[in-house]
DNA sequence: CATGAATGAGCATTCATTCAT
DNA sequence: CATGAATGAATGCTCATTCAT
């Protein structure tokens, strides 16, 4: 759930420099990006939206994939840093789930178009950029798998191993689903339902 | 789950040499599709693969759009024409459940590519074709409803009403998650493993 | 002002079945050009236009050049042919001259969007075609100066040789001005007083 | 009789070299226009013609059409700009309105492939560039209006007020019938003989 | 004679990327 | 570092013409 390893080559020097521009690059491409999606973009919008001149791009960044890297990066890493701090809740295994299941149930209505760009354009990443999205992705699902474990562990949760992978997996692609089936399920339900909902059949899977 | 309603100009007449060609380039497109994805992709090629002129393409044709939603058409109605005989099974509530689940994961499973593809690609099509597209995946998910709420009224399961709708959706989901995050759960799982715990699990949600 | 002479290559013998799909062909495309243009219109619209395949088209001309050529030729020839008999007025010169400019104008008035065509597509026809249009131009202007001349030799008007060939391209051309400066000329004149006034002030060019 | 109003997008800033720009772009496609016509004048040929890639030449205009437009109001603005000056004579209304009529059919007779051109692909622009044009002509009819207006005041020409536009109007268009109808005239008269015959005609007219 | 499917050269336009200033 | 004009390969699409049936 770190900011970006893969490195990103540039014609300035100036780190701090380098940092801070992309922080605009990012701001002005996702945007658009989310709006119109990744080949439709082109980059001289990216440029006049961040107010800055199609050079100045380029000496940030190599390609345009290099954009979408950046921004897949930033969407990916925004998840996992609002989503760490809602998962250190004290309580038994039962409240820790419940708890991030909402909190990250939450923080993908809100960030909803983010998400179905991620899915949608994680294809047109090359190969080396999207491992790392997917190590990402791995990460946060360990959470889901570590609370579970715990549980099964104290005794709350009776899942065999196995289980609890898929069952971590489950938790997350239920939440990805709010976003990219929103055409289906937010007619039928309010946030705080499906959240409900899901918590009450997971713990139906992981207990009787 | 019939087959494509929305009618696409031709400039051809003979309805039969559409249907035959309309194949022949959907076959060629599709494959590149998945390979490449529908922006990288050019006319030309699809062209050349389906071993025609552009001028003939574009006979039957009016955009390349329309091959879009060719393809996204004809994946979906052979997913649904595969997945419906499986689905005409006796037996009881819980067997029919378990017989659908498994064939409709098992089609995932080959048509793995295609359904990557329809999930990547949908939002690049015209809202029109988008909605039909929707329209047909809705259509599925009742199939899985019918079935749970037979389940239901005969006794076998015990779910409110609104938790039917969910548990399809996510039996839906699930099913698409062995294709799009198979990097995650190709490695620990089997198909049939997978499709095994998937079955334990639902039938855990609709019984306890 | 006979229909054309020039030859255009047909694969079909029956030369009176030439001449009547040839009519078919010029009552379709006429309508056409004068709507788009000739660049703009496509010999498939010709084609459904007068209801046969392209396949047939081609069979009595061989470019899309030639229902150019035919329909410039239609044109001038119904020109022709609707402004001859009005020539054939008894009377005096001035009553002659008076007639024939009304008659023209009128004729140009009814046909004003035809007439525009003519001049600005002549451009786009093969030089030998192009001569031919000339030629039914000049003899049509012929009529004017004999009508003029005869005047002359009787004494009526007063004007020397050279004048005469010039006063009669400017009736032609006062008359096509009617059509092609119409967007000018229409909301100032009526027809009637623009004739009124043609007249009037050529025959002061004639007589004082 | 100014230079364009109508404004044409450019992707590039520097208004100076958008005008500089312009201007070769359209003294490389005018005489493209002219030889070959607007529809048959490819925009790769004329990028050749002015010395630079299709990619730069569209960073000037947006279409195809913004040239022709640009073609068209410069040829238009021309003629104005050489136009203006010979009408600044001193001398009576005669006097004015001869040499006003000579210096026209002079231009013309210098820029006749490119009047020719202008009558021939307005119809090709779009209505609000067409409109421009009209507007441009109009201009340039009222100027012999004017000075025939000033004849009539100060007593030398004796013509009703409707007359005054007409007779300006045949000015102008015996002056492009030099141009337009050359395959006529220019066998028979000298450009001198030309204009002496207009003006002496035009004078009868003006006195009788 | 009639048909209309097939052809493919040709066109206008776009856009990621470079590089001189 | 910043700029933005220049580049030209690449793309989707059209349409006059042909030819097998």
């Amino acid at each position: 759930m770190e900011r970006a390893v893969k490195h990103i080559e540039s014609k300035v020097k100036d780190k701090q420099l380098i940092e801070t521009r992309r922080m605009e690059i990012v701001n002005a491409a996702v945007e658009l990006f989310v709006k119109k999606g990744f080949h439709k973009t082109t980059v001289r919008e990216i440029a006049r939206k961040f107010g800055m001149s199609v050079g100045t791009l380029y000496e940030y960044i190599r390609t345009k994939e290099d954009i979408l890297f950046l921004v897949c990066d930033y969407i990916h890493s925004s998840v996992g840093t609002r989503v760490r701090p809602s998962l250190g809740t004290t309580g038994n295994a039962r409240e820790k789930l419940v708890n991030a299941i909402r909190s990250y149930y939450m923080i993908i209505d809100e960030m909803q178009d983010y998400i179905i760009f991620l899915y949608q354009e994680t294809k047109s990443l090359p190969p080396a950029a999207r491992k790392y999205i997917f190590e990402s992705e791995r990460e946060m699902t360990a959470i889901f798998e570590e609370i579970i474990s715990g549980g099964v562990k104290d005794g709350t949760f009776k899942v065999g191993k196995n289980d609890v992978k898929l069952i971590a997996n489950e938790i997350m692609v239920s939440g990805q689903m709010w976003a990219f089936r929103r055409w289906m399920l937010q007619k039928n339900y309010s946030l705080a339902k499906y959240v409900e909902a899901k918590c009450r059949l997971t713990l139906k899977e992981l207990t009787s």
